[in-house]
DNA sequence: TACACGTGGGT
DNA sequence: TACCCAAGTGT
């Protein structure tokens, strides 16, 4: 049975407590005992009960680089599928180069958070100008590339070449925050964490150390109800000899979501096929499909935003007839609600004045476009109408 | 430093 | 239902 202790009364010497909020975090020495024991700790554990994870087979910098950027806020099982049908089409880093990005954004369709992919893509490109496709070693190197922060830098060399370089995801700074009982939230001690996880950081195993930190993270230090009786690390961890586990890390503040009304168009030419655009490759959604439309302006009924919105934004004439569905839909930063109706083409020739492309499509072939999630919706919909 | 940037799952 | 959270980066 573990026994509580004060801070000043604990042996760690990771020691920023929350009885010591504004003093400097003092970096263990190198050396000592204390680290030298964790790392032991974390790698025997790893050894017992680290995941079996499918690019932890291989050492290939490109399939690793590929998970890594998967991996950037999104969960292990939601990239497992993906990550296998996309070594499938793009088995090599010199077929990714030589794909086109419209076929880039379908394999990631889904996924969210696009621009990984736009960036996937431009990198592979610089790899193959700058490096003659192999795949550099040099931390500025890898930095360098786009989609590529600290931290996917350091797992891909952690984990491809076994280089000690650290890293600090959302599960590191997890555990890292409750080792030292950081009395604020983690954004505003990044510069604290780095030097934690550079500290302890296995010189000799940083592949399996930093594996293994990420894995005690996902598995054990978890958000909600850490499973801290089977810790490697519960003696030195500050939050647990203090009680406040589940109470940390702190929260920022958060303010609500703004919310938006959309009108949106599926418009009909006479030949039956329905109008999509492609969005400008950068922003939200960038690079990928949709139905027309925009957001409702005070007082303006569903219908009148649909019309204008069209005339604005393709120059026609359209006739807004019924509801298809109505689609509520949340990203990261607001939400919104799409009222989606069937339109018919009146007058004029579409022109792509705010977006990159037009098209006029069957529903057979809607499917090799990549279209954002609430969009796939609305195709879904369409389908079933059709029956 | 703070915010934009997707989606699915958990509570 | 509504909110939180997840292998972060770019600006």
């Amino acid at each position: 049975m573990q026994q509580q202790r004060t801070p000043t009364g604990s042996s760690s010497d990771l020691s920023v407590s929350i009885m010591e909020e504004k003093e400097q975090l003092k970096l263990p020495n190198p050396g000592s005992c204390g680290v030298h024991l964790k790392r032991q700790l974390l790698l025997s554990w790893y050894a017992q009960s680290g995941r079996d994870l499918p690019w932890r087979r291989c050492r290939d910098p490109y399939q690793i680089w590929v998970s890594e950027i998967m991996l950037q806020q999104t969960q292990v099982k939601t990239v497992i599928p993906y990550y296998h049908r996309w070594l499938e089409q793009f088995p090599s880093l010199e077929s990714l180069t030589v794909a086109n990005l419209q076929q880039v954004l379908k394999a990631w369709e889904g996924l969210g958070y696009y621009s990984r992919a736009r960036n996937l893509h431009r990198a592979a490109q610089k790899i193959v100008q700058e490096y003659g496709g192999v795949f550099p070693r040099q931390l500025q190197e890898v930095l360098a590339l786009p989609g590529i922060g600290p931290t996917t830098a350091g797992g891909i060399l952690s984990a491809a070449f076994n280089q000690p370089v650290a890293i600090l995801d959302g599960n590191v700074k997890r555990v890292l925050t409750r080792l030292v009982a950081l009395s604020v939230p983690p954004a505003k001690a990044m510069k604290q964490l780095w030097q934690i996880s550079e500290a302890l950081l296995d010189k000799e195993h940083p592949r399996d150390f930093n594996q293994a930190l990420m894995d005690l993270g996902a598995t054990v230090c978890t958000p909600k109800n850490p499973n801290c009786t089977s810790c490697p690390w519960k003696d030195s961890c500050q939050a647990y000899n203090l009680g406040i586990q589940s109470q940390l890390p702190m929260r920022e503040l958060s303010s609500p979501l703004p919310h938006k009304t959309i009108g949106v168009a599926v418009i009909w030419n006479e030949q039956g096929h329905i109008l999509i655009d492609r969005r400008r490759p950068e922003g939200l959604l960038g690079g990928l499909w949709e139905f027309p439309g925009g957001k409702i302006e005070p007082g303006e009924t569903i219908e009148e935003c649909i019309k204008r919105e069209i005339q604005e934004e393709l120059n026609i004439e359209i006739e807004v007839g019924d509801r298809l569905i109505t689609i509520n839909h949340a990203y990261s930063h607001f939400s919104i609600t799409l009222n989606v109706h069937h339109c018919r083409h009146l007058s004029g020739i579409p022109q792509p004045v705010e977006c990159d492309e037009i098209r006029w499509v069957t529903l057979e072939e809607i499917d090799q476009f990549p279209f954002p999630k609430a969009n796939i919706q609305i195709i879904a919909a369409l389908r079933q109408n059709a029956e």
